[in-house]
DNA sequence: CGTGGCTGACTGACTGTTCAGTCTATGAGC
DNA sequence: GCTCATAGACTGAACAGTCAGTCAGCCACG
């Protein structure tokens, strides 16, 4: 019975090495441009053995996606939880997506996004796991503006209405910057981010002298 | 001489074919799933022919990237002069970047630009056409406004700095778009675009009952 | 005849997946 | 405590299919 869950202890183990080193070939390579048998190096395994764990290379790679931005978002909803100021919220928000992080494996998680989309448009599947995410990312936006809404931090705004807009805002805006457009360095982004943000919610908005990263 | 000449002629159009086939497979298929048997079939040739045009396969990629977009922006350089009315100029932007088109063979190019991101995230000879592309593209932008400050039609603002936060924003709500995002639908992120717009520039916009499509 | 666009047939490299079988640990029966 | 059957993680080797790129030569035209 022990030894049982053992054994399934390790084998979750092995599946989440697994989709994490996906995940980060993914990133560095692309999806199609990601071998079973790279995986497999990675965690000190037999190609046959991803197999055996997935089945499938596309399940793999697809189960990684996945894996790789829940994980993101789980992340975002904890640092949520370090400040109950609307715009400090916001401002995390906005620096984990549009500044570039060196700790973490959040770095090469953009990679990840253009595969996901890339992927989302012509798969169905994906496509609809791809809505769910980005709903819960809208939420988690419209969530810190309600609140804030709530406790008189600003005035009646229709938060899932700003959020429709700032996400968009800052998905086009984290292009630029994880594609390194030298018009569109960090700092901007965050500044127009944030512009933007003041502009719809009403409340002022200095960039401070903040150094990034 | 003249026969020369002619030959030339036909090869250019081969290779316009071919890029063109190329780009129309891309879009629908991705880039790493495109085949040069698939050009070549598409244009009624060999695959030897293909690679006899272009050498290798990636180069016919690229090549087939770069051709579509410059199309892209040559095609909405076209309809910008068809008014000189800043806001309709805006309103025909918005519309060829977040609402689907039936007609054209448009409809399938945002399946090309989230294969362009992806690779320019990888390759930094991409990176740099991208980068060159959409600097373009902002400064199309730009230049709407700044005609439309010259003439009075709008105050004085800072057309660059607008430009980056518009494409910005039109970029992420045409990933919605193109995604099928039930929550972000073509009217919708025309009106958000549009009302974004309006707020940043200082004039009084309205949706108008218009049949989208 | 010769040039050049063009092709069919081929190949060599790559890679997802299968499969037969190994190795280890567990647990039952004695 | 020892043996042995069993299960399950794991692997090496082979298989089968796919494709980019090569090459020798065909054919139409000037």
């Amino acid at each position: 019975m022990a030894a049982k869950a053992d054994a399934a202890v390790v084998a979750d183990q092995r599946r989440d090495q697994m989709l994490e080193a996906a995940a980060a070939l993914i990133a560095e390579r692309g999806f199609t441009d990601t071998r079973i048998a790279d995986v497999a190096r990675r965690v000190g395994a037999s190609p046959a053995l991803v197999i055996y764990y997935f089945g499938t290379k596309d399940t793999l790679l697809t189960e990684a996606l996945r894996y790789s931005e829940q994980s993101f978002y789980a992340a975002a909803d904890e640092m949520l939880a370090s400040t109950t100021s609307m715009v400090e919220r916001l401002e995390t928000l906005v620096r984990l997506t549009c500044v570039p992080q060196t700790q973490d494996e959040v770095q090469g998680a953009w990679g990840l996004w253009f595969d996901l989309w890339a992927q989302a448009f012509r798969h169905p599947e994906v496509k609809k796991d791809r809505v769910e995410l980005d709903q819960r990312w809208r939420s988690m936006v419209a969530r810190v503006v309600h609140d804030a809404s709530r406790d008189g931090e600003v005035g009646k705004v229709d938060a899932e209405e700003f959020a429709v807009a700032f996400t968009a805002l800052l998905d086009g805006l984290s292009i630029q910057v994880a594609l390194d457009d030298p018009v569109v360095d960090p700092e901007r982004a965050y500044r127009i981010a944030m512009r933007f943000a003041a502009a719809s919610l009403g409340f002022d908005w200095k960039p401070s002298r903040r150094r990034a990263r």
